[in-house]
DNA sequence: AATGAATGAGATTTCATTCAT
DNA sequence: AATGAATGAAATCTCATTCAT
């Protein structure tokens, strides 16, 4: 595990969780706010109610932080992608890509400015092994699901179709748009228009 | 004309023009490398072989430097996009189509990192009315296309089919890809999946 | 309050507070000795023997380190003339001048050069309401102490005064003057005088 | 003489003398708007309408623009005072006095922020020899006019009461007064009032 | 465990001055 | 004589990180 951007500690104590998750959320919120330059170590401190000291204690670079927030957005979307197919046996192709489709709308739309940094962060930071493979885990539930549903080139087609989604669902979100159930709508257009084609 | 992000003045003699364009292929070359985070100006004058001095002859700030090469880039992409659809009265949907996709991969893919960065940092750049105008008439480019085609909606659908074939050619070129005969199949795939559904 | 001419905080400790003193020591020695132009960031720093963060840590600009020292010096003299007509109802006129002058030429003759720099970077440098508000002070004190005299029109006789006060004492100053007994004469004189044409 | 000070050349020429003056002039209006900081030697060629070469010609350095002007005015000053006691064989100890007084106070109310930043660059420049001269001659005027009213100790009496009238003048003049006449009067008081005493 | 004062490398930017054309 | 492109030393200021208390 490099040492550079992984917690230095995980909180055992009641209060030092408060504490981890504040400097998270205050990072968060900076980043949603001034985007990726106005973040610093001292602000995130200041925004979070604790010492820089204090802060060093729980990790030891900056990018420590930004992955760390990574990494939790991802296991969230990853949870949420894994619940909405959980139940692909006994459902028809269009009830689980539905849920599914759903699930990363509601993901997106959350935070837009904030998954759109994050994205970018990640694309351009030597990610730890485990944060890639909760990524792999995300492209394998597509790409099971893909499988499941008799699709020829699971894997590919899996990268494209989350490619093709994000592109289409990070530009709604940062236009501002908050009208999921309208945003679904181009989503599924988009989606099965896309796997259509190859039946 | 916001002072910050716009160029000091334009060169006139031979040289200047030499040396201001020297400055934003030294900056392009170092976002390529390097990403966001290695763009200094002091970095930018030595790789353009110009002292610190004389890049700020011409730009006022970081900023403008990155917003001209946007703006720069962006001019050529509707360039080649209008070129693209230049004919399309005397052509068929698909041939027209074909061109305007080929376009815009060969515009991804000749430097795609550098696509990615400048596309995350519009985002968070106050950009000028005039960068802006390019891109409403990149947009215009498509929606024109999707109202001579006949097709309903064709400003929600240019946005939504811009945003999602930038997602997955962005993808493709960050993961390294280099065929574009075989991005183009599945972008193909991708587009004409999308507008069919609505037909 | 303009952030650019304020401390950025207060020092809170034992050892921030000798800090904080010792920046605005080496700046004062710094303009003694070179004037304004000498005075940079990084020579206070050096002089104070802190780094350069550290300065910044109290100050956000170079302007910021020069208010505060006219706002200190300022509130000298203000405490120095409220002393001095503290008792004027006890006194005679010329007892409470006598110290209301002697107060103004210690306090010009202790540092001369530094004086005269505070004075006309005062005269160019956006101040703060405080700052704006000991400078009336400093002329309240003298009003009053015209109008105790029963003397005609005493703020502009007051403002008049300090002016051409100010530029004698000034003079001296710069002229290398030291004998404050010698200069407290003329001084006199020139208060006498001025003042008797009203009676 | 100092080569670091003083014009390069003096303009022969029509055309010459023509951009010799463009460039003082526009030195004292920038001096004027922003003060001694926004003073420098780019912007200035660029108000005065030349390049910055032909500045250079001129002029070798900064300080020979700024020394330049302090000596024009100061010579403008001399002239006009020796206008004043031209005559004061044939008149009246207060007619002489009030010639020299108007003088001075239309002198410091033409430009009074000028007057002020000159003043003070005066007293921290390394003046030439010539423009010491100006100042020693500006002062015999004065002490001459009092060793022929008879007054004592001429040269100290003179000196400061040049240093209080400036004093009071110059802070009218920054104080925006414009009302030379009323502003007449305030400053006959202070000079007949210092003087009278030693009668 | 927490604090916050302190550090200093390094980034941005200015501007007096030179020099080739 | 004039131009203006180019220089680079030096100034301002930021921020990730350390460490004494």
């Amino acid at each position: 595990m490099d040492p550079a951007i992984n917690p230095r500690k995980k909180p055992k104590q009641e209060r030092a969780r408060a504490t981890y998750e504040a400097i998270l959320e205050a990072a968060a919120r900076i980043l949603v706010r001034g985007g990726l330059d106005a973040l610093n170590t001292n602000r995130v401190a200041e925004v979070a109610g604790v010492s820089i000291g204090t802060l060093y204690q729980y990790f030891p670079t900056k990018q420590a932080i930004l992955t760390e927030i990574i990494r939790e957005k991802r296991k969230l979307l990853l949870d949420d992608l894994r619940v909405a197919s959980d139940n692909m046996k006994n459902e028809t192709f269009d009830e689980t890509l539905d849920k599914l489709l759903s699930a990363a709308i509601a993901h997106q739309l959350r935070w837009p400015k904030l998954a759109r940094i994050l994205e970018f962060a990640e694309a351009f930071l030597p990610l730890e092994a485990e944060t890639n493979e909760l990524n792999l885990a995300i492209h394998d539930v597509v790409a099971d699901f893909l499988t499941h549903a008799g699709h020829p080139e699971p894997d590919q087609n899996a990268r494209d179709l989350v490619s093709a989604l994000r592109g289409l669902i990070d530009a709604a979100g940062l236009a501002g748009e908050t009208d999921s159930a309208a945003l679904f709508t181009r989503v599924k257009k988009l989606a099965t228009g896309f796997l259509a084609h190859d039946q």
